[in-house]
DNA sequence: AATATTCATCGTATAAAAACGATTAACCAA
DNA sequence: TTGGTTAATCGTTTTTATACGATGAATATT
C-alpha cells in the first residue's frame, strides 16, 4: 500500500516533520555542527572530516539546503556552506511553542 | 551499496539524530500536540483524530515510545499514553546547546 | 591548449520507513 | 461461557533513504 499520507496533516505538522527530518541524520547533524564551529566550510573540508564518500556527502548536503537549513555559494570551483541561522530560529522557536506552554501544568502520566 | 554508517558517528550526532528523527513525521508531531494538549489519551482517541489505520498509529506510537519521546501504560484493554518531558527536556537542551553558542558571533556565509 | 581540482548529478543497489488488512491476545460485559 | 472491545503484532507492498562509483561541468594551473 504504502500511499503516503503526509499532505492530510496540517501545514505546520508537515513543516515541523520537515524540519526534524532534515536533522535525521548523524551526517547532517555532524555538518551543521562543522559549520556552526567554523562559521563556513568547503565541501572538501566536510567530505575530510565524515566517514563518506563525496558524492553522499553532497547528497547530504543538497537535503540541508533543500530544506532550508543551510546556504550555499560557489566560490570558483569551490562550493562554500553556511548554516541559515534564520530557518533555524524560526523552527526553534516553533518547536518550543508547540510543547513548551504545557509543560509546567501537566503531572505525570495515566 | 547501502551499507549504513550511522556507527561511526558520535554517540551525540546518533543521539540528536535519533530524536529528530522520532519527530520527522507529521503524525508524530500530530501525536504529540495531541499529548501536549490533553495530558494523556488512549490509543482509541488518536485513532479517531488521526487519518491513519489504526495499525498504523499504533506503529508510530511504537516508534515514540522507543525514542523515549512518550510513556505508555496498560489499563485494561486500552492503552493509556504521555508525553516523557524529560527525555524531551533533556533532548531540547541538548539540541539548543549546540547550536545556541556560536549563534550570535557569526556573520553571514562566504 | 592540456591537465588537474572540485563538486554536483546520474545510475544503481540495498536498507528502512510507511501504510494497510488480518490476526492475535488481553480484558470486560452479558 | 460466550461475545465484544481494544490495541499490539505479523505479513506484505510500495515508497523513500542511504550509500557508492562513475560521469560531467566548471574552474584553475601548468
Amino acid at each position: 500500500m504504502a500511499i503516503h499520507k503526509k499532505e492530510e496533516f496540517s501545514q505546520k505538522e508537515q513543516d515541523l516533520a520537515a524540519f526534524a527530518k532534515a536533522l535525521s541524520h548523524p551526517a547532517r547533524i555532524a555538518i551543521l555542527k562543522m559549520l556552526a564551529q567554523r562559521n563556513e566550510c568547503i565541501c572538501g573540508e566536510i567530505v575530510d572530516v565524515l566517514p563518506l564518500a563525496q558524492s553522499t556527502v553532497s547528497q547530504h548536503l543538497k537535503e540541508l539546503k533543500t530544506a532550508g537549513l543551510i546556504d550555499g555559494t560557489i566560490d570558483g570551483p569551490r562550493s562554500c556552506y553556511c548554516i541559515n541561522w534564520k530557518a533555524f530560529e524560526k523552527f526553534n522557536s516553533e518547536f518550543s511553542f508547540l510543547f513548551e506552554k504545557l509543560k509546567t501544568t501537566n503531572a505525570k502520566c495515566c
